[in-house]
This record gives C-alpha cells, sequence and structure tokens, in this order.
DNA sequence: CTTGACCTTCCTATGATGGAAAGGTTCAGG
DNA sequence: CCTGAACCTTTCCATCATAGGAAGGTCAAG
C-alpha cells in the first residue's frame, strides 16, 4: 500500500497529493517528461520552482497546472514561442481575448498552408503511384518523374 | 557578353555549358544551394566528385542530374534517407519497380498521418475560434481549452 | 548505514537548412 | 606578371522540440 499515491497521480484529480510533489511527480502529473519539464523552466515558460536544500525541483499544484497547460497547447500544435505568449495571457488576468484570438488565428493559417502543401505532395505522389505497375520490372514513372518532370534531356 | 553561359543556366537546358562545372554553377543549374549540394556529399547521397588542383569540387552533368532529382524528391517531401534508397533505384537498372512503390507508398502514408493529425488540430481550434470573441474582454474558451478541457479542479 | 529510486547538471544527437568566419583559388583586365 | 573580385574551401554555430547518457548527489525505507 505505500507510494499509493502514485496510483492516483496521472487520473487527473490533482487533490488528495502531498505538495509540493519532486519533478518525476510533476511529470506524472502533466503528462510531461521530467526531461521537458526542466527545458520549459530554461525556456522561461515556468516560473523557476522551489528546491529543496539538496537542490530538488518542487512544485506546486499551480505549477503543475501550468505544465498540464503546455502540454494541451503542445498537442494542438502551438509553437514553444506562442505557447510562451499563452502562458503570459493566461497568467494576466487584464488580458483581451482578441490577443489570444490572434495567436490561435495565426496557427490555425499556419496548419491550413502546412497541411495545402503536404496535400499537393500527396496528390502527386498518388497519380505517381497509379502509374507505376510495381512489379520486378525497372521501368518506374515515379523514378522518371524525379528525373525531370519537364525535359529529359540527353 | 562574358558569362553569357550563365544566362543560360537554369534555363533546365543543360546543353551548351562548359563541364565540368564548379559548386556555385551546379547549385545554380539544379536549384539546389551549394551548402546542401556539399552535405548531400557528406551525405553520400552524391558520390564524391572530382577537385581542382586547388581542391574546388567539379561537377559533370550527371551529377547535376543527380542533384535535380534530389531537388525534386524534397520538393515531394521524401526524406533524406528515402531519397538516398531512391538514388540507389535510379542508378540500378536491375532494380523491380515495386522497390520504389513501396518507397513512396510509405511516404504517402506517413503523409496521410501527418495530415490527419494536424487537421485534428485545426478542428479543435477551428471550433475554439468561432467560440472565442476577441475582443477586449478577458473571458476566453481558447484559455480555458487549454487550462483543462476536461475536469477543471479547483 | 546501506541500498535503490530518484534527482542534479552537462553534453550530445536528431533532420534539413542557413549563416558566418577565416582563409585559399581562379581568372579576366590592366 | 600582378591585382582584385568572385568564387571556393573547411569548420563552427544556430534553428526546434525532444530524447539519451554520464557522472555524481539526495532521499527515504529497511
Amino acid at each position: 500500500m505505500k507510494h499509493s499515491h502514485k496510483a492516483t497521480e496521472r487520473l487527473g484529480a490533482l487533490g488528495s497529493i502531498l505538495w509540493p510533489v519532486a519533478i518525476g511527480a510533476a511529470a506524472r502529473l502533466s503528462g510531461v517528461s521530467a526531461k521537458m519539464v526542466r527545458h520549459y523552466e530554461a525556456l522561461g515558460l515556468l516560473p523557476p520552482v522551489a528546491r529543496t536544500d539538496g537542490g530538488y525541483r518542487q512544485y506546486a499544484q499551480a505549477d503543475v497546472r501550468t505544465l498540464q497547460f503546455i502540454k494541451r497547447a503542445r498537442e494542438l500544435g502551438f509553437s514553444m514561442a506562442e505557447i510562451a505568449e499563452l502562458v503570459d495571457l493566461w497568467n494576466n488576468r487584464k488580458r483581451a481575448s482578441a490577443s489570444v484570438k490572434r495567436i490561435a488565428q495565426r496557427h490555425v493559417d499556419d496548419l491550413t498552408q502546412r497541411i495545402e502543401a503536404m496535400q499537393a505532395m500527396q496528390r502527386t505522389l498518388l497519380v505517381l503511384l497509379e502509374h507505376c505497375c510495381g512489379d520486378e520490372r525497372p521501368d518506374c514513372p515515379i523514378l522518371e518523374d524525379l528525373a525531370g518532370a519537364c525535359c529529359q534531356v540527353a
């Protein structure tokens, strides 16, 4: 029954935990690796946390919530720079939701561009795949396209 | 009229050029930066080219064609590792087109996965954007989502 | 006090690309 | 033949988010 709190960690319910916790527990609770927790701190995304006499980092509940925030933002594809802005806005009660919306809109536009670029690649590749019989003969329209889509010179 | 050959470089017609050429010309002819030409050589994608007494690289027409091949493959999103395989197959007359097709199919599958992941992010973000009024008030469903999609504890 | 789990910092790598520094080569014009 | 500009060489560093390892220190249960 020892370590029973570890069993309930990660359940999303941050109650019934002895705060503060060390980096490993904070990592488990947030779903972020300990490695990245330190990295986020170095980036200034997370305020420098308290330390024990031995130098161990000590995370309070608010820190773990910030980590969860960062994790969710990463899952939505925001860059670290964007997340830094979002965390600042999140911590700023005087924020304008327009600021948040602008960041999100920029990110969506970025995603749109990247998706379109990849879809263009995919369309081309699918056409080439259709025309490649894929047997043991060497002739291959895929290689022919790569070797010079336009003007095959000598 | 000097350097008149430079004017016709990049026209795709590789005739009427004095071979071999230096790395700058090879770069212009292939659309690959000189930087990356050296990098591709270091990766073994390009066979080590001839050198002048002074150490300058000398590119033959076939080398430039390989560079164009690599460039086109990059435009279609293939990784350097995949391109290495493709170049090998291209240079191998005993290849089976099935090998080429397999690589291309794997790449398409990879693209599909990545596109779907990005579209999932986009769908979520678009819903959040819809619900954010984007004015000067601080309340923002985007931040609320990031702060804990499921169970907002205390 | 020992042991094992945990933590610390620092260094390295990924993949494709760009940038800069410090120095050597080539070649056309004088 | 010499000079200067354009070009080339290698080497190191940076990007972005993430992961791995090494060497060593700390914590807590037994």
